[in-house]
DNA sequence: TTCGCGATGACCT
DNA sequence: GGTCATCGCGAAA
């Protein structure tokens, strides 16, 4: 159970652990899932690179101190971006999903993200991702993954032969903030934004058997 | 953040 | 020559 499986940990805990981790998200057209591959840490209050570094609070950024399980969405760039609350009401913190590979659904993702040339462009990134779910507004923001028709399933996963991490993306001038490891990801994996060719293993995407 | 474009370099035929 | 991967930029939203 969600609940559970956040309770009592830490934000970056549950970030490496929600790697492999099943997001599903029921459409009208079907059902559309992805295992999490991708993500980043933000730590509250006192983190520089966090909407709600300095205790800052707004209608935009409202649901960081909403309760562990809160759906929290919203824009840059024109792009609609994917996050969970992890902690108690009130202690704004959260992780950024990233990237995920594609489970079900896939013709339908392929659909909605006009049929990229190479499958792993499908849903490597945190916009990209958003765009092949095909959720294109803020409506699910403020909502929960239990329930609601995005849900973290933490009963099915898969396991990371290796977890890597590195410093956020888009971070700038944020000193130690920009560059504290708090990306992670499935080592190897294809639907890792930014991952090189050459990095990639196409045998296992970096699973475990 | 994502996309497209130009430039570069590697490798194949 | 042709294809592909990588990289740096500018543009859009």
């Amino acid at each position: 159970m969600l609940d559970d499986f956040l309770a009592g940990r830490s934000t970056v805990e549950i970030a490496r652990d929600l790697l492999g981790k099943k997001i599903c998200y029921q459409t009208p057209q079907g059902i559309i899932s992805g295992y999490i591959v991708e993500d980043e840490a933000y730590l509250g209050q006192c983190d520089r690179a966090a909407h709600a570094f300095g205790g800052h609070r707004s209608k935009k950024n409202e649901a960081l101190y909403w309760p562990a399980g809160t759906i929290y969405i919203y824009t840059i760039y024109g792009q609609f971006l994917l996050n969970i609350i992890t902690q108690k009401k009130g202690n704004p913190q959260g992780i950024l999903i990233r990237g995920v590979e594609p489970d079900a659904g896939v013709a339908q993702m392929q659909l909605n993200r006009h049929w990229p040339k190479h499958l792993y462009d499908l849903t490597n990134g945190p916009g990209k991702l958003m765009s092949a779910f095909g959720i294109q507004n803020l409506n699910l923001n403020l909502n929960n993954y239990v329930s609601s028709p995005l849900t973290l399933d933490v009963t099915h996963y898969k396991r990371p032969l290796a977890i890597a991490e590195t410093g956020r993306i888009g971070i700038n001038d944020k000193g130690e903030w920009q560059t504290a490891p708090l990306r992670f990801y499935v080592a190897h994996n294809p639907f890792v934004s930014r991952i090189t060719k050459r990095e990639m293993n196409l045998e296992n995407n970096g699973w475990q058997k």
